[in-house]
DNA sequence: CAAGTACTTCACGAAAGGGTTAACCATTGA
DNA sequence: TCAATGGTTAACCCTTTCGTGAAGTACTTG
């Protein structure tokens, strides 16, 4: 039905205010992993472990810059975000008539759990 | 720019892997608390905690049955799952060519970082 | 090379979150 | 009116997770 695991890390992942607010810096541009840290006022550690789970979820990737290869720079990927949608897409799309569905199945089931 | 705090909260909701089977289920039809406590094989007050989460962010809402006031059906609502579309609209949606936009960027700011 | 820079991994204390049982409130119905 | 039912709140562990400082790796530069 659903890719579960896969899912539920990505919400994991976007579930910390923090790891949030880099998506949404990154989503302007490609950035430094100190420059992150610093626009956040935290430690590198702290930073590096954010990033090292928005990497491991997929929502985040990091490139070489030729110039030095110290630096690490953390850019946006589509794929998971896509999968989001996916899943947003199935919960949103059949919206029936909720009550009344519940009311038609209470209506069938009655008998079992009433007089 | 965004609604920052309401977003985290349903973001932390859905965190959680059992609040998401949650509403997978409500997706389907409302039910009572009890049935979903039952159907994880999970205790009533554990599912009672589940569901008040999801109340407080707005992805869900009680009605009574008026059959018997004792019975709380829960059914999902539209709104919070339209919120976390939006946000996923932006982040979707001004997808220029990353890598790019960070050269540039660097480029502009070189001088003040390396030599 | 040796010193410094960019970032990561390690070890650890503090806080948050989920599950359980026990106690509680409201409603039903004999 | 009193026992049983449906559900929530409270008190308690236990695990996960976030943040910090210290140490480690990799690269650059004088």
């Amino acid at each position: 039905m659903i890719a579960e695991t896969q899912l539920d890390k990505t919400f994991a992942a976007l579930a910390d205010p923090t790891r949030r607010r880099v998506v949404d810096l990154l989503h302007k541009r490609p950035r430094r992993a100190g420059e992150l840290a610093a626009a956040f006022g935290m430690s590198a550690p702290a930073m590096s472990r954010h990033l090292r789970v928005l990497r491991q979820t997929g929502l985040v990737e990091e490139d070489a810059l030729d110039d030095d290869a110290r630096v690490r720079v953390y850019r946006l990927r589509r794929e998971r975000f896509a999968a989001l949608r996916g899943w947003l897409d199935e919960v949103e799309g059949y919206w029936g008539d909720q009550l009344a569905a519940f009311k038609a199945h209470a209506e069938k089931t009655r008998g079992k759990k009433r007089t």
